[in-house]
RNA sequence: GGGCCGCUAGCUCAUCUGGUAGAGCACCUGCCUUUUAAGCAGGUGGUGCUGGGUUCAAGUCCCGGGCGGCUCACCA
């Protein structure tokens, strides 16, 4: 990419505007000081109105100027900060010269601190009638449309600055999914779960079926693969006597992107000694709902055509049961024959897929996913899939594990974990036969994490909340890439951009 | 990866069966002292994503490439 490419964005109006600057400049104004003191958040104007009002109390805000209506020897505009948008109202007359000389040479898009006192139009607007202002930062490049705004979704995404500037839902997403963690964490420390950190370059990945990302460290001249889940360093960490943990763990996995999978995401991971997957099931319906009446003052939510309730107690379902309940037929202890037959007989695709676990699991995507709407856990999985969890205490063949979903989407993933070093060892070498069989996601020996289990892990229970998909629920966006700040996008001129 | 759709001014979009591009907003100039998608008059601004091809002539038709959206597949 060249400098030419960047020069040519905003066309003739970025060239105006530089050279605004240095008319600027020659009048003795510094397009872009240092600091300003305000006096009010454009809030706390609002808020203050009774007072401030009537006491012409002369107020300083700051922001962005948003828009502006010219009438000659006056000028109404909108300046926006973080907490709102208020109009402004200048008349040459009430302010001297040099004031009037800088706003004709303002802009929209500018950030500007501005002086004045409070009144209402005739239309009953409160409104900052300007004593002075002072340019803060000049924009060179033009703001989108007013009306219209930024709709492209390329571009919005690509310049996610210009994206919150102008588009206010946006913003609110954002600050959504910073009160979602925030009420999380407050849920996980309520709890006395102790919050650590994890690494992100681990020599060994596991804790989760995916395949990830590989780098390579100069000095240690080592592979290190990017974390696709903390798991495993979370319950070493159950093994030397943190009893509660937790992690806000990015993870990475290296596969497809669609609406709800971006390379990078954002998984809660937490695990409590002495629990089991039924008190982890309580613990987790019991945040999502809270969550939920925290962000939306309610527990029922609207998520694209779907109105569902996410107050507890949800829907308990057995993975075997909810494939009964599709197919009329009980698969527990089928074979793999079996599963075929049934497979066929509704005509899904098995082709690629190997394996009892993996055949099952195809089975249970392709005809009882789409239809969990209403928040319902699935549980007592097929060991096959589910290596990290612990035998059924009452059925073969089975494990404790739940995975609730909503709107047709898996939301979290949990385990009464396994614990006995024996087994673990057994189920690993379990994945390591099929990956030679072909599947090539399957989980990886760790030595290291055995080695911690034959230490002695207390019974534990542990669980992983996607919280992408939570921030999606709870603010109706129907794509990840609208609730990831910077989504994953390919460089804007092709491979090209990617060189050296 | 497959299918469908899109890419034209800074932004949002037009341009019918091929005849070298147009509007609104923004910007510039002038007028306008309570407007709010302010208004009125005039004006500037284009590598039509990119590279080929067909044609007297391509934004438009054909082929390759790029990026994106939706969707299916893969994938937890």
């Amino acid at each position: 990419m060249s400098d030419r490419d960047n020069t040519k964005e905003g066309g003739r109006e970025r060239d105006i505007r530089i050279e605004k600057l240095a008319r600027l400049r020659e009048m003795g104004i510094n397009p872009y000081p240092y600091r300003f003191q305000r006096t009010h958040s454009i809030e706390e104007v609002r808020k203050g109105e009774e007072t401030l009002l009537p006491e012409e109390v002369e107020i300083a805000i700051a922001g962005r100027i948003m828009s502006a209506r010219g009438h000659g020897h006056t000028s109404f505009g909108n300046i926006k900060d973080d907490t709102g948008s208020i109009q402004f109202y200048i008349k040459d007359a009430d302010v001297d010269e040099k004031t009037w000389a800088l706003y004709k040479m303002t802009d929209i898009g500018d950030i500007a601190g501005i002086w004045g006192v409070l009144f209402r139009t005739r239309t009953e607007e409160l409104t900052v009638k300007v004593r002075k202002i002072e340019l803060l930062s000049k924009a060179i490049l033009p703001l989108p449309e007013k009306y219209h705004g930024l709709q492209d979704k390329e571009l919005r995404y690509r310049r996610r600055y210009v994206d919150l500037i102008v588009n206010d839902e946006v913003m609110e997403v954002f600050r959504t999914r910073t009160l979602i963690i925030d009420t999380v964490r407050d849920y996980l420390r309520q709890h006395n779960f102790l919050e650590v950190e994890t690494p992100i370059l681990q020599p060994l990945y596991g804790g989760a079926m995916a395949r990830p990302f590989v780098t390579h460290h100069n000095t240690l001249d080592m592979t290190l693969y990017l974390r696709i889940a903390d798991e495993l360093y979370l319950k070493r960490l159950v093994v030397g006597g943190m009893e509660r943990v937790f992690e806000f763990c990015k993870d990475f996995r290296n596969e497809g992107m669609d609406r709800s999978h971006n390379p990078e995401f954002t998984m809660l991971e937490c695990y409590a000694a002495y629990w089991d997957y039924n008190d982890m099931m309580g613990f987790l319906e019991e945040m999502y709902a809270r969550v939920c009446e925290k962000v939306l003052g309610t527990t029922s939510i609207k998520y694209g055509e779907h109105e569902i309730d996410l107050a507890p107690p949800w829907k308990r379902l057995t993975f075997f049961r909810s494939l009964e309940e599709k197919t009329g037929v009980d698969l527990t202890v089928a074979d793999v024959a079996e599963i075929e037959k049934v497979a066929k007989k509704h005509n899904i695709d098995i082709g690629g897929v190997t394996g009892r676990g993996a055949l099952l699991d195809e089975l249970f995507s392709e005809l009882v996913e789409p239809g969990l709407i209403q928040p319902t856990f699935i549980t007592d999985h097929p060991v096959e899939i589910s290596p990290l969890a612990k035998m059924h205490r009452s059925t073969e063949g089975l494990v404790e594990r739940f995975e609730p979903y909503i709107a047709g989407f898996e939301v979290a993933n949990a385990f009464t974990e396994l614990n006995d070093p024996i087994d673990q060892r057994a189920r690993f070498e379990d994945q390591v036969r099929m990956r030679k069989e072909g599947a090539d996601d399957m989980h990886p020996i760790d030595e290291d994490y055995l080695r911690a289990l034959e230490h002695g892990m207390p019974p534990t229970g542990g669980l992983g909340v996607g919280i992408d998909r939570m921030v999606m629920l709870l603010t109706d966006s129907s794509s990840i890439r609208d609730v990831i700040l910077f989504p994953q996008m390919r460089p804007e001129h092709g491979r090209e951009a990617d060189k050296d």
